[in-house]
RNA sequence: GCGGGUGUAGUUCAAUGGUAGAACGCCAGCUUCCCAAGCUGGACACGAGGGUUCGAUUCCCUUCACCCGCUCCA
């Protein structure tokens, strides 16, 4: 799937990560936590305005959605209801000699011996049990009543609040219900850096309509989320739709698109656009013997609503725009010789950090100073970041390495000491060209603001 | 979970059955310094546990993690 040249380009990036405190292994000075990931200070940045980003643009900037954050901790019950418990939980036997992984109970028997039905081999591992549902203990009773499990998917507490939020918001049909936050699966095999976690978070959009609209919102969707990612910097062409064939889909899905990004480590899913006509509802209703059931006004009939499912994983998209951002470059050093330039090209509006504070030296106090008050000036309004130390061509590459789009540099004409003409300016230089512009520093936060915006 | 591979400073690598070097990076200092400059000084590593041995980073076992291939993938 991946060539050699993929994986290298994968290992820059993994080590760029934790290089510039990006992404961390889990618990590493105690050897690591198979699966799970832990954010650096600029990672949780990146992440954060992913996340922000997602919530304006699905949540604030809309009339019909509104949000929830609903608890990881779930009861049975929901995910009894949900059909999680059954199909995410199965005695699993590996064939050694086909390494094939099959469920328990759909190994044939022949003459009272377990055959392998794919080899026909006999050699086969004791079943264990598999369950993708991490499960706790709700309070100091140790019996089969008091168990709880983390949520496999943020979907359910949705489905579940669904008339508390109807009853509240006073939404008309048809409306959404958007919320972001952790969930959990024990992967049989995490893979591929941060792509298949263990922990991980979704940001997730139920969309419910009348039956007849589904179809049609199903498509409104796929576009609208295509575009979510373009706006966020990740090319069109990096993106793939792909149908998923009926025979591959939930039985309960009239329709679903998986929008994947081309990885180092191969085309893989984003997000799943989903159609789950009224199944969530319908399977929570009879469970839990209340009536989820919508009054419409016009035709005075009550019925389930249907939903369409914009489900994306945040740190898949996370990573995703670390993937994309990633690039080298050839630029001159200070004797004009070529050297590697590695750039994250971030959109703007997603850079952890904004804009860079320069002062020329750090050992001239005026222009310290200087620096500091625009740091002052810039800082209730963006992500900044002061640095005096190292020649400047030197902080600027450490500013590209990490993805920050504007750069400023206080000199002595800024201080006036050359060219009064050039009193309170400053040099802002862009990253991706590397151009520099002198502009008032009265000027620089009308500039920026709508850049990063 | 199976098979294969790999674990030495932050990163990329080196050496060694007698406890480790480099480059880059990082920190401090000097320098009117605009694209990883120079000089001086400094901090930082053998994934973990056990065994063999007078002595283990090196050999053996276990374990943990990562990578590749299967497998899995609501």
């Amino acid at each position: 799937m991946s060539s050699k040249s993929d994986t290298q380009r994968m290992e820059k990036i993994v080590s760029l990560c934790k290089r510039r405190g990006f992404i961390f292994q889990s618990s590493e000075i105690y050897g690591g936590l198979n699966g799970v990931w832990d954010y650096g200070p600029l990672g949780v940045e990146l992440k954060n305005n992913l996340k922000q980003y997602w919530w304006r643009v699905n949540v604030r900037e809309r009339d019909d959605v509104v949000g929830i954050d609903g608890s990881i901790l779930t009861g049975r019950a929901v995910l009894k209801a949900s059909g999680h418990e059954d199909t995410f939980s199965d005695p699993m036997v590996d064939c050694r000699t086909c390494k094939a992984r099959l469920r328990a109970d759909q190994i044939p028997e022949k003459n009272g011996t377990k055959q392998c039905p794919n080899c026909g081999g006999k050699d086969l591992t004791e079943a264990r049990p598999f369950n993708l549902m991490f499960s706790t203990q709700m309070g100091a009773s140790a019996d089969p009543e008091s168990i709880a499990y983390l949520r496999p998917e943020t979907a359910q507490s949705i489905f579940v609040q669904f008339k508390n939020v109807l009853d509240t918001s006073r939404k008309k049909l048809p409306f959404g219900i958007a919320q972001i936050g952790k969930a959990f699966r024990n992967e049989i095999n995490p893979r591929n850096f941060t792509f298949r976690s263990r922990e991980f978070e979704q940001m997730e959009l139920e969309y419910f309509c009348r039956p007849e609209q589904g179809m049609d919102l199903l498509a409104y969707w796929l576009k609208e989320r295509l575009k979510f990612y373009e706006s966020v910097g990740i090319a069109r062409k990096h993106l793939h739709v792909l149908e998923v064939p009926e025979a591959e889909r939930s039985f309960y899905s009239k329709g679903t698109y998986d929008i994947e990004y081309e990885f180092p480590f191969g085309r893989q899913e984003l997000e799943g656009v989903a159609y789950r006509t009224n199944y969530d509802l319908t399977q929570h209703q009879t469970a839990s013997g209340k009536s989820l059931e919508y009054f419409d006004e016009e035709t005075k009939q009550k019925f389930l609503p249907h939903v369409v499912e914009p489900s994306a994983g945040v740190d898949r998209t996370v990573l995703a725009l670390i993937c994309e951002a990633y690039s080298e470059d050839e630029a001159p050093d200070d004797k004009g010789k070529m050297e590697t330039r590695a750039v994250l090209r971030f959109h703007p509006r997603m850079a952890p950090i904004k804009c860079a504070i320069l002062p020329l030296l750090k050992n001239k106090e005026p222009l310290v100073a200087k620096a500091r008050e625009i740091v002052s000036l810039l800082r209730p309004h963006m992500n900044i970041f002061y640095d005096e130390s190292g020649a400047i061509g030197r902080r600027y590459r450490r500013q590209d390495e990490i993805g920050t789009p504007f750069g400023v540099t206080i000199d002595f004409e800024t201080l006036g000491e050359n060219d009064s003409a050039l009193t309170n300016t400053v040099t802002l230089r862009e990253r991706d060209s590397m151009k520099q512009e002198r502009v008032n520093i009265v000027d620089l936060l009308g500039i920026l603001s709508p850049r990063i915006r």
